[in-house]
DNA sequence: GGCGGAAGTCTACGGCGTAGACAACGCCGT
DNA sequence: ACGGCGTTGTCTACGCCGTAGACTTCCGCC
């Protein structure tokens, strides 16, 4: 019947980003659809077909959007200091908003902080003294790691009961009583240790390549 | 109108599984519903849930299913030579089914071949040295870093462009004109070299703690 | 003044997972 | 032989989903 009501708000790309955003705050990945970003924005589902293409090119946007809060790593710091930052920057960032989280570690970063952040990586792998072919290499390994613990740490956070059978099954028979608590799958801790493990094998090397 | 008709095949979870797995292979990840292997199955979709809780669960049984093909590795070798057996035993019977490869990479291995390939890896893990809880730690890398090769491979399966635009645009300002031939996201390569990072981290690790 | 494109609405389509009632079958104790 | 009953499969229907296509309204510009 009528066409268009006068917006307080224009409906921008980033303004319905930053809904979808909210909607995906407070009721999870799921409830991220074209219908419920639309009532959040009390408009109807199609007008945001104006503003992107379809929906992973929305969700692509959102991903974007929370990555914004991942600050750049300190330029005056060595490289592994900078690489721990750029990849605790990313994992915080993205488990801050664990409704896009999953999105964020399935998708590549193509939006403008997603290269921001990934350049960081490229350059602090280059000062590490890594060929410019290993460089490649060991970023997408990097990027695959930080991905699998952001999926890993939100199905943590759906207390998915299954994971601790996981836990109990594997942990028993050949390491003894590791104990439950050290499964919390996609903990802080467990990263770190992960991401230690990548460091130790990218200083190894660069110390074959330099030596 | 009419109850039951008999069957040639009676249409048992492991049927079921199997129909799931062809239709998936045949036709993509999308194409694993309810009703299309129902269809293949030439049966009611319901029926299906009389032998699973909900599509969940059964494409977990897919998934274990795809895992029955991956050899556990040779118990006379050292455990570096079977972890490398172990996680490239899994690779390839993940991609050897790409329709399911990114249901495995999403959920935790909890199906009796899952079960069997986790703790022929906390084994060797444990054989490298490590204390009983850095196994664990070291295996959840592992099985994470696997799940997220997997995943990428699959997207890379599904040529996705959008992944040579951040070959381009991440790879050309600090690293150089790496090529985009380094960037094959997925590869056997990739996979190898990130799992050599990981080789040598836990190697490190290991001899950290026993020296 | 009017006109062309941008922005938003409405309706509708085909598909999905699955709840709930119901019908045919096989097995059982009698 | 037979009646009942649990198992297995069917049917219908609900409430979602993404999105195509036609339509209406508004703004800026000639």
């Amino acid at each position: 019947m009528m066409g268009r009501m006068p917006r307080q708000r224009p409906l921008t790309p980033a303004v319905i980003a930053a809904a979808a955003l909210r909607v995906g705050d407070r009721e999870g990945d799921r409830a991220m659809t074209m219908r419920r970003i639309a009532a959040e924005l009390d408009c109807d589902p199609m007008a945001l077909y104006r503003h992107f293409p379809d929906r992973q090119a929305l969700l692509d946007a959102v991903a974007d959007l929370a990555l914004a809060d991942a600050p750049g790593p300190d330029p005056e710091a060595d490289w592994e200091t900078r690489l721990r930052a750029v990849m605790a920057a990313i994992r915080s960032a993205a488990l801050a908003h664990p409704g896009i989280a999953a999105h964020i570690a399935a998708r590549p970063p193509l939006g403008e902080h997603g290269r921001r952040l990934g350049t960081a990586m490229l350059a602090a792998l280059a000062e590490a003294g890594l060929s410019p072919a290993d460089v490649v290499r060991a970023s997408q390994t990097l990027v695959a790691y930080l991905a699998a613990a952001l999926a890993m740490a939100v199905r943590a956070g759906e207390r998915d009961d299954r994971w601790r059978h996981v836990a109990e099954t594997l942990a028993a028979p050949p390491v003894g009583a590791a104990g439950e608590e050290l499964f919390a799958t996609g903990s802080a801790e467990q990263f770190a240790y992960g991401l230690r493990l990548l460091l130790a094998g990218i200083r190894a090397e660069a110390a074959g390549q330099t030596g």
